[in-house]
DNA sequence: TATGAATGAGAGTTCATTCAT
DNA sequence: TATGAATGAACTCTCATTCAT
């Protein structure tokens, strides 16, 4: 609980602290001002270190923010095992959906990661970054993919997996449609593009709520 | 047909086509490198113009992509309208998914054009700019979008232009999603990965295929 | 009187004028935005011709800026000579400095081209147009130096054209010292930097004042 | 007195080493070439750093030509000061000039800073730098000014100062006309134009020697 | 004579990363 | 382990001048 400032972190907890501290600030810092117009020397000054301390626990930046979406992903994810794994019997679509809705409509970092996860995960990363990154994805997806398969009783065996990936498509689609520049942001008050303005949580969940119950339709019809 | 290299544009046609050479160059070398690795340096050697002559048809990097997604837009959304008002009655789901497949198989640059707009609307681009582009395309979305809601029965007023909407949110999803750097390739050939390996087409078909009859479902119940 | 425009300028009147269009665009501009913020494009623009038409009349842009500073010392010398022929018999200081500001004061144009003049000589320029500005003025100085000593008493030969010289000097410096920047304009408004704002003209005189006094008890002494 | 090249200068007087590198850099490209032939690419190149480098230092080339203004104008009203206050008791005006004459005669570098500092000082620069050197420089002005009152009998409370001004004013004007480029050089070579060509320091001391017999002269006036 | 498209060197500046200390 | 000075390639953009038309 207590944070101990350290001049030197000299054992593994306090390595941790370090490296918490740096993400923190990654944190911080993205959500004012996106990840292009953010500089490790910022990232460093926010943190407390110096540029070339911040480097002994980051390679690249995009380490940071692959750091980072692991980070929230995980946070999520855990939220949505703990949720799912709190219904004994399966729910209806409306009730998956205020579920899942109350899982994300907080993680405004998260949704604003995944839409940049594709620039990260492109460039300036290893083999190795990149390999672990999915891996561990592919491993969490297929987990709370099968509670949710248990959760709706709609579906079958590899489209709860298959529905996050979808769901995860849909957040970075609809991100990069709602979340604007200032400059968009004067373009869109304009009242002629109000047909081009959405509400991101009511947008998501309209289409989520389309395909879930594509899905159960179609399950129906295979029957 | 035959494509007379000038040494100087004089009339409105060949600076036309000067314009068109840049925005070519731009194109292939956005498909081989993408966005980042792509300077306004390279695109004037790849053109064959100093750096100065590309200023004086684009005024930033900027400005040739949202010409280049205008283009690509404009050229997608011609076609569909085309395929779809030579429907003379309405058709079902699947022919009309199998007619948006075919209007968008071929244009591997739009969709990657696509995903990368976001960047491109929110960064060094004028008021005016982005107003012309924005309300350009809300015309076309609502154009396209009437078409649709004749080509299939069960939609209803103004669920032809958000369908459109969705459909662009779910190709910058998926396209995030399947289109990959070498590394990232890498990656995906190891075996435990083939979970996350997806095809770009059959996805966005599936995902749009569970919408269409979440909406025609949604539609149905509400009668 | 009337201006004649003309598509293409045949004759040497019509050249004349059309060399007189760029020298008044560049007079007007050079007045709003100084040497260096003003590109040849704009001269072209605002004199109504194109880029490389205003080539034809002036090799450089620095020719351009020699013409017009030929131009106005012209029109002040021969103003200066004018009003010195009227005094028939000689004046004291006080007189000729009056005669001398009233011949000044309302040429801001060529007190600013004048502390310009060094950097336009410096640079681009060659030996023949160096060598017929400098040959024209030395003349003109002569003429008007003499002149200056008919008009004081106490001045010997040579020192009218000197006096003159010291003058040109004084407007330089002056003028850098009284000319600012919007930012300078602004420190300079600062109550602390009171003894560092002068009154151009007045200090000018003042300077003269204390050299034409100098010069006549140098000359009272000698006697 | 051993200069001990560092790669990286770690403490203050290290970083005021390379800093001084920096400025002797410019100073010495400045002689050679004056302001608009030198970009911080050559004063960069000049003293062994990369053009970072410099920026770290430096954060324009204008804040490098203020520097190296406000630390020649200060070594020379230095000695200025440290000569006239040598002197216990008022000196003549021949002595005070050739005291003057004594103080500047080195400075080639100070003389044509001076001439171009306008220059630097209306471009580029913040409202912080400009007040800074202009407070600096008035103080200065104030304080020199002082010991010239005292220096010389008939100076009035404030006129050292403004003779300071009045200086700084003929060093620009004159140095501009003295200061010749290469083909003006060449120019002022032909018999012709001997009456155009004008030694700095004697055209200097005649001016000031005028401006100061004239002082004494309307001192004594008033009387 | 007139045009204005084309040039291209060069400007200042930034910043992820390295490495001497 | 920590520092932050140093790097230098890369960036966008400007503009006096040239020259094909």
């Amino acid at each position: 609980m207590s944070e101990i400032v350290v001049k030197r972190a000299t054992n593994d907890l306090q390595k941790e602290a370090r490296r918490g501290a740096i993400l923190s600030a990654a944190r911080e810092l993205f959500m004012d001002s996106g990840f292009f117009d953010l500089s490790m020397a910022t990232i460093a000054k926010k943190s407390g270190l110096a540029k070339g301390t911040v480097y002994l626990y980051f390679k690249t930046k995009e380490e940071i923010f692959l750091a980072l979406s692991t980070e929230e992903m995980n946070a999520w994810l855990d939220d949505l095992d703990h949720q799912l794994s709190e219904q004994d019997k399966p729910i209806d679509i409306e009730a998956f959906l205020s579920l899942l809705l109350k899982s994300t409509e907080e993680r405004e970092l998260m949704r604003r990661l995944s839409s940049i996860l594709h620039l990260v995960l492109e460039k300036n990363i290893t083999y190795e970054q990149a390999f672990s990154f999915k891996h561990q994805l592919m491993l969490r997806l297929h987990h709370t993919g099968n509670l949710i398969e248990k959760t709706l009783a709609f579906m079958e065996e590899g489209q709860g997996g298959y529905f996050l990936t979808t769901l995860h498509c849909l957040v970075i689609g609809w991100v990069q449609m709602t979340d604007h520049s200032p400059v968009m942001e004067k373009v869109l008050e304009h009242p002629d593009m109000a047909p081009l303005t959405f509400d991101l949580q009511e947008r998501l969940f309209e289409s989520l709520g389309f395909i879930l119950t594509g899905m159960e339709t179609a399950a129906m019809a295979q029957r």
